[in-house]
DNA sequence: CTGAAAGCGCTTACAG
DNA sequence: CTGAAAGCGCTTACAG
């Protein structure tokens, strides 16, 4: 009888068989065939590939995986509504494509946490784990590295099954400075990313570069989390502050820099006249033809690349030891940074 | 040997033989412990379970789905730089959860379109696909309708395989128009979606209800396109016709009002004391504190249950004809509307 | 409560 | 070039 969980008009899903019986060879043939392997003919496989095209034929990934005993499966764990990690993962398809691997997506929201999508990512046979974002502490990761190799996008990780591939953000910020600096600014503050990936580095590159310029004494930074409302308080404790005001903010990222940027225009506060603001991501917002944010620009396409690349070194070729991957940023210059005008 | 595949140090995967080995009992019994099936007596359940522990067993979803002939995946296909999407997709989790099922995210990019992604998600064992944007003509709807159910959010489609959960956008937009004339406004534009989903459905809403308060004459609509750049350029449209200018604009998406929002502030023009503007979606963007945009808002979170549970009567109920869900939405009022001031 | 057995749809040597 | 056979890791009656 049909189980309940058959439409009742819902064709059987074609089977390996029933591509051979169309077409009259073996199941072996139509498995070389399918997977592109040697040993037929050319009519032959026409035959075939006719007889799979008319039934609508797909092969069972199940079947596939539990027989060769791969699944060539990577999983990537992410947060929904991290802007950045969907754009790395679109960066992600054409390199794994490119290997013959696939994606399979382990989303974080509210109510699943890390664990839970970890799971379901191990339950697809992943051979491999691109980790964007989540907070693994120490035992957490180490446990997972025993399983399967991983690749983590940002944070600084030391474990021999885990590899790294990441930007100098220290080095990013300091372009930001040197920038700012080199328009004559001195006031530079920095509003920082708090606990969030990245934001240590961030904040010492910060550090590191107003010492550098001399400018030990101007260092301050005010505490954010990377989001447009932190960037918008932060606005405010600057506006506020008629003490001393800086001339320049550095963003821990484009998202709290648009929370700068729209709060201080709304207070008529001119951007980049009265003040400079500087974001980080390079983020389809810094670039959007109304805002043109100066930001700090990740090589996101090549950081995609290189972690499915370091994937397939470990999976393919059989690499063993960790690779650390670390590439300099850029800074995309465009409309909120200017020389400060309004020197007193 | 071990295959290129193995990290050397990657232990080998336990099996279900290696918990019943460890728990001392047979396949058969660990097989109903693990999936909460009545049979086992408690010793031998917190026994087995104990062994799974130890040993990080995980069943393999490919061997379940093999046997089983079930894969309880419900596909999700969507567009990665969507937020409307991302969001849409958290939402779905809980339910999905309620009624075991799991979720398959099969992402559309720049490189990847939908034909790949439907052919990954059915590969996958999807029993049902949940429709998020992808527009697919009459013939590839059915044909796809033909291997499984399939709900469509937001679009409307007529097939007894299809369902479709979506609000009633014309009413939205008619909820936008009808506040805007209460606080006095005559000359209301829209900017629409062109033909992007719902945009359609938008602009007939916004049509009908200027007729309905007999502002026929005042009838403007200004093609755009849902992102923000689209937003901007309707507000330079306005900005720069001298003749006639609208106290209102109802935009097709949040996106294209914030590019209208900032683009009139930029040119010193105050949002809402000499235009008001209405978004739709009320996203996150209209939800900042600083920006508080006047939305028109679509319950989410309902929307995502009520396309589970279209997914669950089919498979489970045996549900056969097709079902169209439409929600009402509501206007969220906020700080971007107001009475028009400068009434010449 | 337990174990032996069949089979899901494939892939992979292996012998013709 | 072709076919028979084994087996991936599970679930599911079935007989004890």
């Amino acid at each position: 009888v049909n189980g309940v969980n058959d439409g009742p008009t819902t064709p059987k899903r074609a089977t390996m068989a029933d591509v051979a019986q169309r077409a009259g060879v073996s199941r072996t043939l139509v498995s070389l065939v399918l997977r592109g392997a040697p040993g037929a003919g050319e009519a032959t496989r026409q035959r075939v590939l006719a007889a799979a095209e008319d039934l609508g034929y797909r092969p069972d990934a199940a079947a596939q995986m539990l027989r060769s005993n791969r699944s060539r499966n990577i999983g990537v764990l992410f947060t929904a509504r991290h802007v950045f990690d969907l754009e790395f993962i679109e960066n992600l398809y054409p390199p794994a494509d490119k290997h013959g691997y696939h994606l399979v997506l382990g989303a974080m929201t509210t109510t699943r946490d890390e664990y839970h999508a970890v799971r379901e990512l191990l339950g697809y046979r992943c051979e491999a784990l691109v980790l964007l974002g989540p907070d693994l502490d120490k035992t957490q990761l180490s446990k997972l590295a025993g399983h399967v190799p991983i690749v983590d996008i940002a944070r600084i990780v030391r474990h021999p099954h885990v590899d790294v591939v990441r930007t100098a953000d220290d080095r990013g910020v300091r372009l930001a400075v040197d920038h700012l600096v080199e328009l004559g600014h001195r006031e530079i503050w920095h509003v920082d990313g708090g606990n969030m990936p990245s934001a240590g580095e961030r904040r010492r590159g910060y550090r590191t570069a107003m010492r550098r310029h001399g400018l030990h004494d101007q260092i301050h930074i005010i505490e954010g989390d990377y989001t447009e409302e932190s960037g918008a308080r932060a606005a405010e404790v600057i506006l506020s502050s008629d003490t001393r005001r800086p001339t320049a903010v550095v963003a821990g990222n484009d998202r709290c820099a648009f929370g700068l940027l729209d709060t201080f225009r709304h207070a008529k506060v001119s951007v980049p006249e009265e003040i400079s603001i500087v974001g980080y991501d390079d983020s389809r917002l810094a670039r959007l033809s109304f805002i043109e944010m100066t930001s700090v620009r990740q090589d996101v396409e090549r950081m995609a690349e290189l972690a499915i690349e370091a994937i397939v070194e470990r999976l393919d070729d059989g690499r063993t030891e960790a690779r650390h991957i670390v590439l300099q940023p850029m800074l995309a210059v465009r409309s909120t940074t200017a020389s400060p005008t309004d020197v007193a």
